[in-house]
DNA sequence: GCGCGAATGTTGTCATTGACAACAATCTGC
DNA sequence: GCAGATTGTTGTCAATGACAACATTCGCGC
């Protein structure tokens, strides 16, 4: 009677534990958005403690690099672009402009030009060091081939 | 005066349709986490919406077909195996119950046996009609054989 | 020009979620 | 029996998404 098993080799507090997915996942296993979702969360996580020295959000170097990549657009371009809110977006641009990454210069009376500063420019290039080892590390651990095959088919999605 | 469209005609080579989405995601393109979390949050929306009448929430589903295909298993368990965090699960059972869907037995002194309840069952009977219709949407709109593709590269991985 | 509907950005609020910490009760291993 | 781990519970905090309301400005038809 001893179905106890994972004392044997438990890492230490605070860490997860082996391998305790040992339920059957039911009907969850034809559906695409779990198996997604799950992948999604354990890539994001990487991506937050890798970042974490910079104090920088998946939301926020998304909008840096779309910024970087058409400088002078408007919020509601950007917004579009990358899915996010307007009403989320201003409150993130405020955060972004206040640590002088980029400034809102307006063109149009009701709307602003987004462009990175000098400043943000030196963060991103720092930025981008740590999101490629983050990716090289993602690539790692799901595989290299298998990645390049899910980005396809999503990239060709759209 | 009139910059206006000039990014009208971006798509590549035939790629997505005509939409707001004109401009360029930069580095943002090798990232597979970008591309994983949009076609989630479209899948989970739909999802969300579809079961709306039920008041369901993605995450609810996945453990009662937990529960379902594992009965008499403790939250840790299903916790564990869903990557749910014991908090947020406690609660989440906590509802469940309430609705008189589940029912925790005590198996342990410290710990719950969990298991659906004939109430949850018919339940859950309705809500897999709807999550199938659902899931038969985004086979449709992803496109049947890249969900397949996407479904064996996803579930090899985890 | 004028006026009206649309677009843009801002602020406020609410519900959900994830992450932790602290805690009581219980179990396990020695 | 005891120390430490496990299990479930509650509390709190920050981040997020979703909406609504609002002021300003633009576009467009006339």
């Amino acid at each position: 009677m001893k179905y106890r098993q994972a004392a044997a080799l438990k890492p230490r507090a605070g860490e997860y534990a082996v391998q305790p997915d040992k339920l059957h996942l039911g009907r969850l296993n034809s559906h695409l958005g779990y198996f997604l979702r799950r992948l999604q969360v354990l890539i994001f996580q990487d991506f937050i403690t890798t970042l974490k020295a910079m104090k920088l959000r998946p939301a926020q170097y998304s909008v840096l690099l779309v910024i970087e990549a058409n400088p002078g657009k408007s919020q509601a371009l950007i917004g579009q672009s990358l899915g996010i809110e307007r009403a989320r977006l201003a409150r993130l641009l405020h955060e972004l402009e206040r640590r002088k990454w980029i400034r809102r210069l307006r063109s149009d009376g009701r709307s602003y030009s987004l462009i990175l500063t000098r400043e943000g420019e030196t963060a991103l290039t720092k930025i981008k060091n740590l999101a490629e080892k983050h990716e090289a590390r993602i690539a790692k651990k799901v595989g290299p081939k298998r990645r390049m095959q899910l980005m396809d088919l999503l990239r060709d999605f759209g």
